[in-house]
RNA sequence: CGGGGUGUAGCGUAGCCCGGUAUCGCGCCACAUUUGGGAUGUGGAGGUCGUAGGUUCGAAUCCUGCCACCCCGACCA
C-alpha cells in the first residue's frame, strides 16, 4: 500500500475512489459494473442494515423475500413504470449451457425460455402480482413487507457504492385500504430514513418531494431525502413513494371495503441502497481517508501499544486488555493491535485511513504515569488522560464525534445552501461555490429541463413545509409560490 | 451507448515511436538492529507484459477483435 491518497481538493473523484479502495471497503469484480463489497465495507453496512432493520419492525413491518426473476410481462401491466425501466434490464432468456463440442461452452439454443425473465430492477410488479393473492378484504389490509435484496439496474456508468450494475437494498412495500392511510405511510418512512440518516450516518437532509420529472416510475407523489456532498454536490439518499392505485389496477387487486364495495388497493414502496455507503464516505472524510460516525464504526476504538522488548511489552497488553473489558461492557468494540509485526506509526496511519473514531496508544511512559494517549479521528486531535474513568471517558467520545460530525455536516450545508433571485446569479453560484442553490420555479415540467439542460442542475426536491413566499421564476419570470432546491447531482 | 485515455509482479511505474522475453520504487519473505506518527541494513522470492488471434526467425513493442477501469457526454438510486 503506497503512502497517503489523493487530495480530496486535488481530485475529488480520485480521492473518492482510493478512499473506497484502499480503506478495504470494495473493489471493482470480474464483472462489468459490480463489485466486491470487502468484509470491513460490509460490517458497515451490516451496521446500517441492523439500525433500520429495527426501525422498520418498530413501525410494524415484517421482513419478506420474494424472487430475483421476474417474468417479463408483468413489467409491461404499468406503463410508466416499464418506460422507467426497460432501458436498464438485464434478461435471463435460457436456461442451459452446452459443450459445442471443441471444447467451448455455449448457451443451448434449444434450452430457451418460453416466457424471458427479467433480474429484478425493483420488486413492485412481482410483489403486486402476489399480493393480488393475500387481499380479499380490508381486514387483510395493511400488508407492512420488507425485503432485504440485491437488484440489477444495467447501468451505463458505474462507481463503487455510488451507482453499480448489481446493488444491495431494502425495499418496502405496503397495501393499504385508504389514500390517507398510504400516505402516511409514505411519509413515515420518510421519517425513518432522515432519522437514520441524521443520527447514525449523521449526514443531514432535506426532506421533500419530487417534481414529475424526477418522480419515480410508477409514482403517484415521490418522497426523498436529499444530502449535500463535500464537493457541493447532492446526493439522493433515500425514497418513498407513494404508488396510489397504479400497481392496484395494473395487477387487479381489490378489496371489499367496511361498506361491501369493491375498491382498488393503495400502495407505497420505499428504499435505501448501499449508496448510503457513498454518502457516507463522501460527507465526513478528509485526505487522511474515513472518517466513520461511531454508531456504524465495525471499530469503535483501536489500543496500539508502544513498546520496547518483551517485557514492557506483556505489561502493556495487560493494561490494554484490561481497558478492552471496560469497553465491551459497555458495548464499544474494540481492538488491541498487537501485531509485533507493525510499527505504531504505521498502525496510527492505518487506522485513520480506515475511520476508526478513537485511538489509544499506550507506551512505556504511560506505564509509568497510568496514562493513556487518547486520540480522535474527527478532529485529528490528542491528548495524554489518566487511566481512570477511561472506559466512561471514551464512551462519552464517542457520543461527542458522533454529534460533531453531524453539526460538522450540518454547517456545510448551511453555507452551502443559497438563495438566489436571478437566471444570472443562479449559474455563478452553481459555477463558484456549488451546493443547494434555492430558487423560485415556475412548475412547469418545461422549464425545468430547460435549466437542466443548460447548467447541469436538477431540482433535488420541493422541501416538506417549505416557506410560502410571492416570487417570480428564474427561468421564466411568471409567478411563483415558493423556492425550491436545486443542485448537481450524483 | 458515443468521444477521449489507460491496462507491464500485490500497488505505482520505465521500456513501446525505432521488435531480440523486462526497469525502478513501495510492498512481500528471512535474519539482525529497531518501536511515543507510515523504521534501517543485508540477503531473497515474485512477471503467460489485460485477453484472443494475426504479422515475423523472434512481439510488452507492429496489426485486429474482445474484456476491464478512468475522464467527459446521454441515462439513472
Amino acid at each position: 500500500m503506497s503512502k497517503g491518497i489523493t487530495s480530496k481538493n486535488e481530485d475529488y473523484s480520485q480521492w473518492y475512489n482510493e478512499l473506497v479502495t484502499k480503506a478495504d471497503l470494495a473493489e471493482h469484480s470480474a464483472v462489468r459494473g459490480c463489485m466486491v463489497i470487502k468484509p470491513y465495507g460490509y460490517s458497515i453496512w451490516e451496521k446500517m442494515q441492523a439500525a433500520l432493520d429495527k426501525m422498520f419492525k418498530d413501525t410494524g413491518h415484517s421482513n419478506a423475500y420474494f424472487p430475483l426473476f421476474i417474468p417479463k410481462s408483468f413489467f409491461s401491466k404499468e406503463a410508466s413504470h416499464v418506460e422507467g425501466f426497460a432501458t436498464e434490464c438485464a434478461v435471463v432468456t435460457h436456461y442451459r449451457l452446452k459443450n459445442d463440442g471443441n471444447g467451448n461452452i455455449i448457451v443451448d439454443e434449444e434450452a430457451k425460455l418460453e416466457e424471458e425473465l427479467i433480474v429484478r430492477p425493483t420488486s413492485e410488479t412481482i410483489i403486486w402480482n402476489t399480493y393480488k393473492g393475500w387481499i380479499q378484504s380490508y381486514r387483510d389490509l395493511p400488508i407492512l413487507v420488507n425485503q432485504w435484496a440485491n437488484v440489477v439496474r444495467w447501468e451505463m456508468r458505474t462507481r463503487l457504492f455510488l451507482r453499480t450494475a448489481e446493488f444491495l437494498w431494502q425495499e418496502g412495500h405496503t397495501a393499504h385500504a385508504t389514500s390517507e392511510e398510504a400516505i402516511e405511510e409514505a411519509e413515515r418512512m420518510l421519517d425513518v430514513y432522515a432519522d437514520f440518516a441524521e443520527n447514525f450516518l449523521a449526514v443531514p437532509v432535506v426532506k421533500g418531494v419530487k417534481t414529475p420529472n424526477e418522480r419515480f416510475a410508477g409514482a403517484v407523489e415521490t418522497y426523498c431525502i436529499e444530502a449535500l456532498m463535500q464537493d457541493g454536490k447532492a446526493l439522493q439518499a433515500g425514497t418513498s413513494h407513494f404508488l396510489g392505485q397504479n400497481f392496484a389496477k395494473a395487477f387487479d387487486v381489490k378489496f371489499t371495503n367496511k361498506e361491501g364495495k369493491q375498491d382498488f388497493v393503495w400502495a407505497t414502496s420505499w428504499g435505501v441502497s448501499t449508496r448510503l455507503m457513498g454518502a457516507l464516505i463522501m460527507a465526513h472524510s478528509d485526505d487522511q481517508g474515513l472518517v466513520l460516525p461511531p454508531k456504524l464504526a465495525p471499530i469503535q476504538v483501536v489500543i496500539v501499544p508502544i513498546y520496547k522488548g518483551d517485557e514492557e511489552f506483556a505489561k502493556i497488553s495487560g493494561v490494554a486488555d484490561q481497558l478492552s473489558q471496560a469497553l465491551k461492557q459497555k458495548g464499544i468494540s474494540v481492538k488491541y493491535d498487537d501485531r509485533e509485526t507493525q510499527r505504531p506509526g504505521f498502525k496510527f496511519a492505518e487506522y485513520e485511513l480506515k475511520g476508526v473514531p478513537v485511538r489509544v496508544a499506550i507506551g512505556g511512559r504511560d506505564l509509568e504515569n497510568g496514562t493513556v494517549e487518547l486520540a480522535r479521528r474527527d478532529t485529528r486531535t490528542k491528548e495524554t488522560v489518566n487511566r481512570d474513568g477511561l472506559a466512561e471517558r471514551i464512551e462519552d467520545l464517542l457520543e461527542e464525534i458522533q454529534t460533531n460530525i453531524y453539526q460538522k455536516a450540518l454547517k456545510f450545508r448551511e453555507e452551502s445552501t443559497t438563495e438566489v433571485n436571478s437566471y444570472e446569479e443562479f449559474k455563478q453560484v452553481l459555477d463558484s461555490k456549488a451546493g443547494f442553490v434555492a430558487a423560485h420555479w415556475d412548475g412547469t415540467p418545461e422549464t425545468e429541463q430547460k435549466i437542466k439542460e443548460e447548467t447541469k442542475a436538477t431540482i433535488r426536491c420541493i422541501p416538506l413545509n417549505n416557506k410560502q413566499e410571492e416570487g417570480v421564476c428564474i427561468y421564466s419570470g411568471k409567478p411563483s409560490t415558493q423556492r425550491v432546491l436545486f443542485a448537481r447531482a450524483y
